[in-house]
DNA sequence: TAAATCAGGGTTGTATGATAACACGACAAG
DNA sequence: CTTGTCGTGTTATCATACAACCCTGATTTA
């Protein structure tokens, strides 16, 4: 049997430590918005480290959008939440309106995406579609190799779009969606249902090939009208089928860890 | 290979560009998943900073879960490329297909929220959309309390979603694209200009009075496509056209679904 | 009197050198 | 072959110094 020892033990570096505590300051409204952080070297001091992982802290903070700061007058909270970084808590998806939220913002970008994708699509990107969809054909539904070619399929979509930020977020959302999916577990398969999806991408694809900005969208709405379904998700207020619900046994993550460092914070 | 660097000294850190340099060499490829950066002392002279510059920009990477490092060895590319978190690159944006790409992105955003909004809003929204507008009307067209009311009107639309996704990605893309257009600084201010403004807005706000999801869509696009022309846009393809919003229910009570969701997430 | 100028201290930004902690391979001893 | 030791390279941290910049207040000037 193999070991499985803890991937990282690798203690925390004093930078990191170092911007925990600051952040809990200001998540606990001890620095309110506006004011002033005790000067670097003040820091260094208190914490007993060098100014040097201050800075490091300092850095990391600035670059998540917490803090800001000027050269000749010092280090402040910042005022509005203007966050410089966009994360999705992994915890607050398992809850169905954050779900269903994020699912909500996926199909908007989705379908627009594919409109712009039908209008600006060139001969590669079809291409790379096309051999999406060859590869989702060749592999059974719901393995590991039919969800990488679906999720390239979308890819190669965004990418038509000649927009990376598109694609960027995309990528982003649709991630968080097959996260919070496969945590859920309650996918049920069918060869049905692989002949069903493949159908809608298909129909995106002509829809796309065809420079059809309408249809495009139209084949995109559905297809994420179906994936709501078969994911258990239903348009209208109704729950479409109680679904299969049991065990998810091993699906969270860092959950563990990101409890204890809130507990922490509250603490 | 020295990079710019003497050309945009002002403005963002030495600590930023080396990040943002790191981080397009992951991007397109030329630094891959498991690869080995090179050392800090290396990329130090290189870039033509000090290695404590160095050392604050890996800190960043590594918070952005780009990169993982360890004492002793070195500094990778993280495995996975699925970021937990989303970044816009500062230096990226300054570009102007970056900018419009955003621009574009932030489009879609808007007016498909402007049609949710129209179907979900409550009357406390709307108060909030019209106690924003005052600001917007009592302000100088292109001051801070303007600016502030404008992004407020903005963040009120996005919050009678009633989908908390869409508020955050819509601030996060307003707040990148608002800080770009700063510090190009070309904005010309008239009065003209601040009376097609608010009548612009007072037009969303009426379609979304009115749940005309339709109107509110196209006063959204109308807005953006001004916006664009005052920024200097004159791409008529910055803006995506209006599309038929998904018939979409209220995200809340699931009772069941969540009720299932929250089981698992417990088990 | 009022405005402009300038000097000084305080703070962040950057550079530089040094030391400690750690990983890894080479190499000799058993 | 295994084990222990050592040397080298890298990161993590420390300490110090200087540059750039902001703010304030005194001083000078109109």
């Amino acid at each position: 049997m193999t070991l499985k020892l803890d991937k990282v033990n690798r203690g925390p570096h004093l930078s990191t430590l170092v911007a925990s505590s600051i952040s809990r300051e200001i998540a606990q409204g001890r620095l309110k918005p506006g004011d002033q952080l005790p000067t670097e070297q003040a820091l260094a001091t208190t914490f007993g480290v060098s100014r040097n992982v201050v800075r490091e802290a300092i850095a990391r903070l600035r670059s998540e959008g917490r803090i800001w700061s000027q050269q000749g007058r010092g280090a402040f909270v910042t005022d509005a939440n203007n966050p410089t970084v966009l994360t999705i808590d992994y915890e607050a998806l398992q809850r169905a309106d954050s779900f269903r939220s994020l699912f909500e913002l996926r199909g908007i970008l989705e379908v627009q995406a594919a409109a712009l994708a039908a209008r600006r699509r060139s001969d590669a990107d079809l291409a790379a579609m096309g051999e999406a969809l060859a590869g989702m054909r060749a592999a059974p539904y719901g393995s590991v190799a039919w969800l990488r070619s679906d999720l390239e399929f979308h890819r190669s979509v965004a990418a038509a779009t000649r927009n990376t930020y598109m694609g960027q977020f995309l990528v982003f959302v649709s991630e968080r969606v097959r996260e919070s999916i496969l945590a859920a577990g309650n996918q049920q398969k069918s060869d049905d249902m692989a002949r069903i999806t493949l159908g809608e991408h298909e129909r995106i694809l002509a829809a796309i090939r065809a420079s059809d900005a309408e249809a495009a969208q139209m084949a995109m709405r559905d297809h994420l009208a179906g994936a709501a379904l078969r994911v258990g998700l239903h348009e209208s207020d109704a729950v479409a089928e109680p679904a299969p619900v049991p065990e998810a046994a091993s699906p969270v993550r860092h959950s563990r860890l990101r409890k204890a460092i809130r507990k922490q914070a509250a603490g």
